[in-house]
DNA sequence: CAGTGGTCTAGACCACACC
DNA sequence: GTGTGGTCTAGACCACTGA
């Protein structure tokens, strides 16, 4: 990173050419997991208020080329992992092959959209299983998965009253009925408060919020709403399932 | 918007507690193009500066609850425009059903990703093909799709020697091939200067870039990186192509 | 022209990680 | 403690839109 001043003629934005200069930086003169000078440093020697600076490195993070913690530093990412995410039709979630880790369960109304996906009364509770996705050391998603009961084949034992027992009975209880078809939506989002805590970024980070209305018998019986860490994630589909690119 | 100053006891950042106060009034004051006071108007009644509000007003906007435009000013966004990009495996671009408009054609060395992706000599040049797809109104998405003229049938006439023309010539060979599978991925990244201005957006702003690889008989033969505005689409998949769903 | 959002500055203080 | 990134302020000027 030679560069210590930039002079610009065209009036292209500051932050702009300074996401470049940097990004072509990264490229040449830093190793992944590498540490880059701090940003009031940075700032100093590009002749840029830490602010501007700050657009540049916002940038950089978005799309995954750049991973700051505070109290720690700004270091360069690693590449994105590739998740897939094909929906694989007549099967349910947490069958063979799924990795995803169930930490809890429990039966309470759902958000008015969840209601109005799996056409149930808006009050009406239903089993809300938290499972966490954990790839190359890292929570990198989260999804709410929700269940109607009335969809549920009626059991004696209800299981646990809670926790990730309950979750897994659910999931048992679910895998009983005949799969069918699924729909899927892909759009961008920003983590909550929570979510954000469980995926070790800040409120408000862009996540790929991954909405899929599974149907059996041509009826909703179950939706599910994951949350991929957007800098980290590459949403992959088909039979290889991840395959390099990296853009711009 | 009655709030004319929060006062908050936790110390939860002010962008964010604002965020949350916003995007409820935004739910029960406003309707669907309606505008907002000006953001130093906002501030003020907020009690906060403006480079504040500003961060609670973008986190607005990239969850596509707002559209901000330079010298106008700030409206409530329309809900995302669903856009169905489910693989369908055996066909090419371009075909019965695909309202992707050609905009240009050129045959020149492609960026090394793809190049990677095709399996093709870092400086061969592959026919270029931009497509950009326009819905409601709004170009939402451009799309560059990459064809190494090795990979086409060998026809006598090659066509216009650029733009338009020569993009649907490209398309039409395309066709002649017998189509096999395809992989994808779904990533974030933020739009180029020239993407930005194609789709009336201002540089670096997000979007949901898909990668396309093509494969013909166990080899690569085409690939398409196609980017869509992150703040108005929403990417579906299955039988119900636009399915009602808005996160948080 | 006046009014809007976009950029930029030079500070200050806070929350957090690590020693 | 020290050092990091995260938040916030109160200004200024620029680029663009539309009357």
């Amino acid at each position: 990173m030679g560069t210590t001043q930039l002079d610009q003629q065209q009036p292209e934005p500051k932050h702009w050419h300074l996401k470049t200069v940097l990004s072509a930086a990264l490229d040449t003169e830093f190793a992944v997991g590498q540490a880059l000078p701090n940003e009031r440093e940075l700032a100093a020697r590009f002749g840029v208020a830490r602010a501007t600076l700050r657009q540049a490195l916002d940038q950089l993070e978005l799309e995954g080329r750049l991973q700051r913690r505070r109290g720690v530093g700004t270091t360069v990412a690693p590449p994105r992992v590739g998740v897939d995410v094909s929906p694989r039709h007549h099967t349910w979630p947490g069958g063979p092959g799924d990795t995803w880790i169930t930490t809890d369960c429990v039966c309470v109304p759902p958000p008015a959209a969840v209601a109005r996906l799996l056409e149930t009364a808006p009050d009406a509770p239903v089993e809300t299983v938290r499972r966490s996705l954990v790839a190359q050391g890292q929570t990198v998603a989260e999804e709410l998965l929700y269940v109607p009961p009335a969809a549920l084949p009626p059991v004696g034992d209800r299981g646990a009253p809670h926790g990730a027992e309950r979750g897994h009975g659910v999931l048992a209880r679910l895998r009983l009925l005949e799969p069918g078809e699924q729909d899927r939506a892909i759009e961008l989002g920003s983590a909550t408060a929570e979510q954000a805590r469980r995926l070790d970024r800040l409120p408000g980070s862009p996540v790929l919020v991954v909405t899929t209305r599974y149907v059996a018998a041509g009826r909703p019986v179950a939706a599910a709403v994951a949350t991929y860490r957007a800098d980290t994630c590459r949403l992959t589909f088909g039979n290889q399932p991840a395959f390099p690119f990296s853009a711009s």
